[in-house]
DNA sequence: CCGTCATTCAACCTTTTGGTTAAGTATTAA
DNA sequence: TTAATACTTAACCAAAAGGTTGAATGACGG
């Protein structure tokens, strides 16, 4: 499946966002957890945590009253792939790098 | 020097910025030029180009009465790295891209 | 059942974003 | 000197972003 990049760059763009997902590396969190080292209400993180689901950064799935928040590292797949490609592209023909990412599914429109 | 995560990932999340950093890639131009394809006014373009100058992405040098717009690539490097600290870039897919690298000779053994 | 805990929703506010048009500033060319 | 070219700036607009507070929902523990 394609990420859409302008959610994932706009999601990356907060760092309260990336703070975050920092923190969910380490593992699964519930919402009020995450909002713990904060200085912000429950709600702004709450809004947060759309943007990131929304984004597919993170999924999150309700337990009971406890709704947990998991990383899914893959989701960044394709914008950490944009990036690289930059990185390498100096001295490469264009046409075929173009093609390349088409093929990736990278670029859209 | 180091870039400011916030503004990078900020001007990456708008697909006519990566659109015209894609078309920098292939060489300097001017600010009139890389309006040109969008549907969009002179103005418009000229805040995206003031966005990505901001964030590093690119830096402009005017040369007589034209502005010209070259892409940095290493402005890219910090927001990069921060990715690719999540670790898991699919294998299948980064071997996919090393193969095409490789198939366009950029990799030196 | 009742209160509390976990979380979201709704309404509101301010600032930023992404666009417009019209006018302004340099620079070059005739 | 004048007109065209290559931009940027200013004023404006609508929508989105990021925050608040307070009420609402829904699950649990006693």
């Amino acid at each position: 499946m394609a990420y859409d990049l302008d959610n994932i760059f706009a999601a990356l763009g907060d760092s309260t966002r990336r703070e975050i997902l920092i923190m969910l590396l380490e593992d699964d969190m519930a919402v009020t957890d995450v909002a713990e080292p904060f200085n912000m209400s429950l709600a702004a993180i709450s809004k947060h945590l759309r943007i990131l689901s929304k984004s597919g950064l993170i999924v999150q799935e309700k337990r009971g009253r406890v709704k947990w928040c998991k990383l899914q590292v893959h989701a960044m797949r394709d914008a950490s792939l944009w990036m690289e490609s930059f990185g390498q592209i100096e001295q490469m023909n264009l046409e075929a790098f173009e093609k390349f990412l088409q093929s990736e599914e990278i670029l859209e429109k």
